[in-house]
DNA sequence: ACTTATCTTATAGTTTTAGTAGTGAATGGT
DNA sequence: ACCATTCACTACTAAAACTATAAGATAAGT
């Protein structure tokens, strides 16, 4: 019942490109400086983000990424369930096959339950409320070159 | 943010002790043979739940578990965190000293919003209601040396 | 050309998970 | 008293997942 090291590091990679948001491209290494992460990692983690087509990027020099949609209409149930690989909380809830007990097991129902009230809590944020949220809040200096 | 083997069979172990309420000791090798789980393994699982009164033991011939409250004292909530090792999605969460970003982290909202979720979710369940509603499911045979 | 930055693939160390094995200690029935 | 049963405790291990790091290739702007 942990969020993975990489889930939390894609989260803040997100909110730094929908912070710069309209920016053509944010590099990896100033995202990295301002979040205090190794860019090789984060380098890692932004690959399924950009295969499930919720980033874009530019090469070479001046290039970097950028969302792929508005801020307001990516979830944070899009980004975890991308980096963790499936938001089941259960293999079994998806794939009942997996368990010859589903239909009559006494456990199924709970967390069925709290399954759906976390993709229903994660559903229910965007990047554009992280943001909104983190205007209230202090911040260190940060370096982007853009 | 999967649910660990561990706590899956824990919870279904206390199902079973939930299931006969009442009857003074349950041995693991029932429970064992009705849910399909090692015996071995059931009892490392059982040791915390012990520890931390939920349950109680009975040792020698006609031994086993018993419930140490009525199953609707006990939440759900109360053996995922006890098997889990501590209901936090995040460390820095319980102890904002890991995290030197926490008083300005703009993503620390929405994990504190989905991990108090969990939480509500798991607390609103108890052992009674999981067997009331495996009366309306199917159930295998079963031994039980009562 | 040269620099910048992404893209791709491989690898490696650490931690967690999911068990298994063996021994010891208490208890109740005969 | 003996014996089978059941919990109690300690140690170990194989496999998987997690958290990165490294090196070289590719593309684009100046």
């Amino acid at each position: 019942m942990k969020i993975s090291t990489r889930t939390r590091y894609g989260v803040r990679l997100m909110f730094e490109l929908a912070l710069f948001n309209g920016v053509k491209g944010i590099s990896l290494k100033d995202i990295a400086s301002n979040e205090g992460i190794s860019e090789k990692y984060l380098s890692q983690i932004i690959i399924p983000l950009k295969a499930r087509g919720l980033v874009i990027s530019f090469r070479g020099p001046c290039g970097g990424y950028a969302l792929a949609r508005d801020p307001s209409e990516i979830s944070l149930r899009e980004i975890v369930e991308i980096l963790e690989g499936g938001l089941s909380i259960l293999d079994c809830l998806n794939n009942s096959s997996l368990c010859k007990r589903s239909t009559k097991c006494p456990t199924r129902g709970v967390w069925e339950l709290l399954n759906s009230k976390i993709i229903q809590t994660l559903e229910a944020v965007t990047l554009r409320d992280l943001v909104e949220e983190s205007l209230n809040k202090p911040r260190d200096s940060f370096t982007y070159s853009i």
